[in-house]
DNA sequence: CGTGTTGTAATTGAATCTGTTACAACACTA
DNA sequence: TAGTGTTGTAACAGATTCAATTACAACACG
């Protein structure tokens, strides 16, 4: 399956931000600047930007001299904070269909499944919160 | 996105192996009986056994009395190891659009979470790693 | 009241997944 | 040698998801 990129536009999207807000009058930015950096519809950066604020990650201001901005600082937030923020579904699916119930494996396999599949689901969590915003801008910058 | 629930379904398929093979004469069990456990077409088991096949944890045997069965002892078959086989797709996708080359972080972005995605999808696999399929089967016979 | 931006709904086109039908290849058996 | 049961694979349909886009109401400031 071809896995959805909002992971990828989130990072994105708070790095910019943590990198070019404090230029900004207001400290805020745009969307329509946002979506120029990752090349997209500004549209797609709001609507990613919609799970981020009702995780905190990011706060709106309305009105004239309008945008977001970083809602904590970014040493503070983790690559597992944007992960839940913006992919809710589980990592691995179980079955499309219910399995069969006269079969052993058919009844007792799903809850297994589900246990083994949160426990990588964990794993693959700890490691993206062992990294922050700020950690990512710095390594990113340092590349280019 | 909805994941896919081929590894679902891969794991479904070797741990009935795993419990019905032994019993069987040749030890091989056709498509046909592992669909009827997964509750699905036997086209859906054949097009995942492949990946299986390919990997070597089944073997395939042709003409009358054909079938499949495990490749290896399944104290050796990880879950890592299905996972690989069924799953060749990166787990977090980058951009799915060139993000701006006139901007430090559209460069310097993509290769920072390249090494980022690499070792959160690595924490995943090692979990997944210290777990085989006797393990499944023998904590699903025991749930049931 | 005009302006610029946000938030969100609706739509489109592409991609992917599951399920299904169809059929050639294969190797055993009678 | 013909019949049989199964595999492997191609092709297709329907459902779902994704990114991108258009459209527009809500908002708050000047």
């Amino acid at each position: 399956m071809a896995a959805s990129s909002r992971m990828t536009v989130a990072i994105h999207a708070l790095t910019w931000m943590a990198l070019t807000c404090p230029r900004r009058p207001g400290g805020v930015v745009t969307s329509d600047k946002i979506a120029a950096s990752v090349n997209t519809n500004p549209v797609v950066i709001r609507r990613i930007l919609g799970g981020l604020r009702e995780a905190g990650l990011v706060v709106s201001v309305r009105g004239q001299g309008a945008g977001v901005k970083l809602g904590r600082p970014p040493e503070s937030i983790t690559l597992k904070d944007v992960y839940e923020a913006v992919e809710p579904e589980p990592l691995i699916a179980l079955h499309s269909t219910l399995p069969s119930q006269e079969c052993p494996v058919g009844v007792g396999l799903p809850p297994v499944l589900q246990g083994v599949y949160g426990r990588a689901e964990g794993a693959m969590k700890e490691e993206l919160a062992t990294i922050t915003i700020a950690d990512v801008l710095k390594k990113t910058l340092a590349a280019a």
